[in-house]
RNA sequence: GCCCCUAUCGUCUAGGCGGUUAGGACACCGGCCUUUCAAGCCGGCAACAGGAGUUCGAGUCUCCUUAGGGGCACCA
């Protein structure tokens, strides 16, 4: 519609970032009400793969123009989590930027010098509606069946005002008629009938900026070339249009996300368990098992694996690859990605990873020497680094309850007299070494002629608590004679 | 209520231009291995929402229905 372009900071014309495509460039823009949530990190997964596939921009905007909800945590919380699943940005908080600052709420007067421009040119309107006047229209609106909108009551009295006044907030003119659409990249063109959109409010009584506002202005101010959001923006992206066209700016390209669902099929959320980035961390979740898993939900390469470096994620890269419909969170498909994962790594960097989780239950007093061979043996055995908690406890304190099934079935009276001269001969030997115990326990079942099991169970029993785990005899030359011996000896009592 | 989006195994998905025994992965169920568990290996179960149409031929194109999801704020 309009020739004429409004530019409200023309010394960033030309300006550009040097090493990095122009052409390629994306962002995040969470808002900081609370720990990211594993959608939104997952839309940042994808925005970064792009930006690093094509060598763009990935930019981080915290957009907290909503001051009723903003906590300083939040900031914190999206710039730890981002860091902690590897998503390093390009230009925004803490590092800046050629087209700073990215804090929304430090840009307040670029937003109140467009919403003056869009007054000035008949695009917007101030208006004085008190909330109770709203309030009123709206029930009278649902009681006649009619969907619920501004009644433009403002929009042509001509009110005067500057941005921020209070009891005065910027409406955008929405035309009568026609229609606005765009071409999405993943859906095609979507179209809105002007007539059904809203009088949308573009600033607000306190002076800030409603997302649609700052969004599109610092988009285009930013230069972001591409907008890959969640698909619960497309019914907004007319509003969006329209005010760039207001502006005489050109709209990036868009891309509207499908959403994670819950188990229920319903939005991911927090009544669904876990779905903060903080929360998977606890848990003892991978970055890069995490980063992998949530890549490929809505998204997939061309390959037939599952199991991606990110080198190989950002290499294969495809806005074709997006899928339209939305995927269920599968948290058993992570727990099994988390395991590979775990599997992969070298047992020294599993043992350092480990070593918040063992610091809580002050296991990292233990030698360096002997987490190794602890890990050795679990490594296999683990899908969460929490794991150890319930799986490897044995190794770092002696048991106290028995598995219950496990004490009816082998702690019986027949097997005690075996268990005591196990204890005895154990106590003898010399080289406290797997082989060797694996000798002893052989060389005892032959000359009493029962089954290895028969012996093995039990003491597996007595030294871990448990009926299951890795191999008796390996375990036991890692905790060591002393300890097993003690262990055999104390659980006589139980029998 | 109105608007928008979506639709392949239980779940994540492959299946550009219409011609496949509809492929893979998780989960599940068997088997092998084995002192238990895990891992690994081998095998199995399991899907084109429904209905019209176009066509020699439709998971693939069109329309309708149904179902699910999302949006209708001085929240993002």
């Amino acid at each position: 519609m309009s020739m004429e372009t409004f530019e409200p900071l023309p010394h960033l014309k030309d300006v550009f970032t040097p090493g990095r495509s122009m052409e390629y460039r994306v962002r995040f823009a969470p808002s900081p009400t609370g720990s990211p949530h594993v959608g939104n990190i997952r839309s940042a997964i994808l925005n970064w793969l792009f930006a690093r596939h094509y060598n763009g921009s990935f930019i981080l905007r915290i957009e907290d123009t909503d001051r009723e909800r903003y906590t300083e945590e939040g900031v914190k919380a999206i710039l730890d989590g981002l860091k902690w699943i590897g998503l390093y940005w390009d230009e925004g908080p803490e590092l800046g930027g050629p087209f700073g600052p990215y804090i929304q709420s430090e840009r307040l007067e670029i937003y109140h010098r467009c919403a003056q421009y869009l007054v000035e040119r008949g695009y917007a309107y101030y208006c004085t509606c008190t909330k109770e006047r709203l309030e009123e229209v709206r029930k009278e609106q649902m009681a006649k069946g009619i969907p619920p909108r501004y009644d433009r009551h403002c929009r042509d009295l001509g009110i005067k005002g500057s941005p921020g006044d209070p009891d005065k907030v910027i409406r955008f003119k929405i035309p009568y008629t026609g229609n606005t659409k765009f071409n999405d990249i993943i859906r095609g063109e979507i179209s809105f009938s002007n007539a059904l959109l809203d009088d949308f409010v573009i600033l607000k009584s306190d002076g800030y900026p409603t997302y649609h506002l700052a969004n599109i202005v610092d988009d285009h101010l930013m230069k972001i070339t591409y907008v890959m959001r969640a698909e619960e923006w497309i019914p907004s992206t007319g509003k969006h249009i329209l005010l760039y066209n207001a502006f005489g700016w050109k709209p990036p390209k868009f891309a509207h996300l499908s959403v994670i669902l819950g188990p229920d099929k319903s939005k991911l959320s927090k009544r669904h368990g876990a779905s903060s980035i903080i929360e998977f961390r606890e848990m003892g979740y991978l970055p890069d098992a995490l980063f992998n898993y949530l890549s490929l939900i809505g998204w997939s390469p061309k390959e037939n694996r599952e199991i991606f470096s990110r080198d190989e994620l950002i290499q294969m890269f495809d806005l074709s690859g997006l899928n339209p419909s939305s995927g269920v969170f599968d948290i058993n498909k992570l727990k099994w990605m988390n395991g590979e994962y775990i599997r992969m790594m070298k047992v020294d960097e599993l043992v350092e990873v480990s070593m918040p989780f063992l610091k809580k239950r002050s296991w990292d007093r233990f030698p360096h020497e002997y987490l190794i061979k602890v890990y050795t043996l679990m490594q296999e055995r683990l899908k969460l680094i929490t794991d150890i908690y319930e799986l490897g406890y044995y190794f770092f304190e002696d048991p106290h309850v028995y598995d219950e099934n496990g004490k009816i079935r082998y702690f019986t009276p027949e097997t005690k007299p075996h268990l005591e001269e196990i204890a005895e001969r154990l106590y003898s030997l010399i080289n406290f070494e797997h082989k060797d115990i694996e000798e002893l326990f052989k060389a005892y079942a032959r000359e009493i002629g029962i089954k290895l099991g028969f012996i093995v169970h039990p003491v597996r029993l007595a030294v871990t608590g448990m009926t299951i785990g890795p191999g008796l005899f390996e375990l036991m030359e890692v905790i060591g004679k002393e300890t097993c011996v003690k262990r055999i000896k104390k659980a006589l009592d139980e029998i």
